[in-house]
DNA sequence: TATGATATTAGAAACGTTTCTATTACCTCT
DNA sequence: AGAGGTAATAGAAACGTTTCTAATATCATA
């Protein structure tokens, strides 16, 4: 009941090991007729290569690592859902650590002797960690945030351009006072899409106001509280559009105006960032940037590819994002 | 620029290679002196061990691997999240397959040389199958089906519970008539929802309806047409609750009968299994029996440790579910 | 002062591959 | 017939560990 090794085909066989390693790796070197029997007797004896084996020799592991602090929503799994395709078509296996605690990403970096490592979510590794992580040699991708050194590269959605891009539709629609409802202040997301905003009035010659700038924190309760502080204790006058740093942050921003008797998109429009699978199921349904997540994925494992096996340094690539007009957003009707 | 390997530290500690790796492993063999002085080397160098080298020697990988056909969704991302968790905290490393294609499935299974297997949405696993999975005696513990054998497990969820509940939970609302709607036929836990169905009825009495029997395949198109044309083309007269097979039926199931005109809960109850995101946000909210998928996460992991190092034998094990009542059940009105 | 016993360290084999080098057998050419 | 080339195969080293066995030093005991 021992497990078969490469020894054991070879003997079988009557050949030696080096052929039987060659016969099944497809060398050139091994007549086609010994290459059959030796297949044949692989076959039968139910052979599978140990990989720590051939690993410790080549030094490659083909394994790659997707470290993110957060496993949920529709964008993880369907970055998940590409990358692991990609991985399975190109033989390689995939890690998966969920994880918020810093020194478990670093140690994973540096110590598990992976080809290469994703990294989504990782706001919190500072530049001093991300110079350790080069040092390592480790290749790198980042997925959230824009940096790139001798071994890491990122690849992330143009938020900047989304930014822009939501802000002029609204413009375009009409409106004119537009609430930008952010995020943290060092999260790249929140940082872009608001650079964009602020450039889309600009373009349209819009006087940026800040008291129609809010914090959302990208999450559905605190937006919602911070667009009811500002309607009904501060006073402000209702804007005639809001955007919220993404879609969470919008379902608190509708709720909110629904709660203080607007209508959307009749009183007031919303739209957020992402797409999110509910988005389209609301009432009404939200107007959204999708990004085109799946493509990331694909995209993030080539370029790994390329860093892999072509030593190409690191760089930063963008993707851009897609605008799905739904039904809370509509044509501006006051004066 | 090389890697730094055990053979470096020993010799800039100028100790053998063996009392180095006594050393860094914690064997009681090394004195207290030189292995601090080993440590001290092995820090300084940044050594890590490679662990292709170490799992050769070993024979183990401290690898486990998740193959599943399906990434989306809470049921997914909940169960992945408490594994993963728990593999970072015993030191293990989780590999992800995403994938449909059988022999891509049966060939992680005994080629990679993981030290344990969990496998979800495996329904397509044919009994003739998992023979071969036994017998490569890969430790293997299926998400989604009862099964076991030396060396499978299975942890599922006790769905014929479930479906018993369920639906004494609508006879105790005082509803009679109660309609299931079905998933697939081969499918476990439509079987056994079903089963659970059908004896909560005779222990209440009511007597079982073939009438009240559609398909709903689990999902939302096919339950909308199914439950219309039971309404409207067979006439059958509207009964006074539908159990859908899941949520997701559920949902084909309440348009379905707001589109011909019913009210939730006034005229008819709906039920649902699963407990997945939206079923909070539907108008109604849905009623639904949600499943402990944490708990099933670290006891996955816990199982599969035991059959690991204690080399238990395959067992199965079974999670109950927990009822959600929600709004879109109620008091039966009908006489 | 020999004699074990003990504590510590060193040496070497082994894990299963890949791959470099060596060997063999056969063939072609002069 | 011998030289040289080619095709095929065999042998052996190496990858980085762990672990078994051997060696050495120290020490208490008789």
């Amino acid at each position: 009941m021992k497990k078969v090794t490469i020894k054991d085909v070879a003997k079988a066989a009557g050949v030696a090991i080096s052929t039987t390693s060659n016969a099944l790796n497809g060398s050139s070197l091994v007549n086609e007729e010994t290459r059959k029997k030796i297949l044949a007797v692989a076959k039968e004896l139910n052979y599978v290569p140990n990989l720590n084996g051939r690993y410790l020799k080549t030094g490659k592991t083909k394994m790659l690592c997707f470290i993110t602090s957060n496993v949920r929503g529709p964008y993880f799994y369907m970055l998940v859902e590409s990358m692991c395709h990609e991985c399975e078509r190109l033989g390689y296996g995939m890690n998966l650590i969920v994880t918020k605690d810093k020194n478990v990403i670093m140690n994973h970096m540096v110590g598990q002797g992976f080809d290469g490592v994703f990294i989504y979510e990782g706001e919190r590794i500072q530049e001093q960690e991300l110079k350790i992580i080069d040092q390592s040699r480790v290749k790198t991708i980042l997925l959230d945030r824009s940096y790139s050194s001798e071994f890491i590269s990122s690849l992330v959605f143009d938020s900047y351009q989304a930014g822009f891009y939501v802000t002029r539709y609204l413009i375009n629609l009409g409106h004119q006072r537009i609430c930008f409802i952010e995020g943290a202040d060092d999260v790249y997301d929140s940082i872009e899409r608001k650079r964009g905003y602020i450039d889309a009035l600009k373009a349209y010659d819009i006087p940026y106001d800040e008291d129609l700038i809010i914090r959302g924190y990208f999450e559905e309760t605190y937006t919602y509280n911070s667009v009811t502080t500002m309607l009904r204790i501060e006073n402000v006058a209702l804007p005639d559009a809001f955007i919220a740093g993404n879609d969470l942050s919008a379902i608190g921003c509708m709720k909110a105006l629904k709660a203080l008797g607007y209508e959307i998109p009749k009183d007031v429009s919303v739209v957020g960032f992402d797409d999110i699978e509910v988005a389209e199921y609301l009432s009404p349904s939200l107007t959204t940037i999708r990004n085109p997540i799946d493509r990331q994925g694909v995209q993030a494992i080539e370029l790994m590819m390329r860093m892999i096996h072509h030593n190409e340094k690191g760089r930063v690539e963008q993707l851009k994002g897609e605008l799905i007009p739904r039904k809370s957003t509509g044509i501006c009707l006051r004066k």
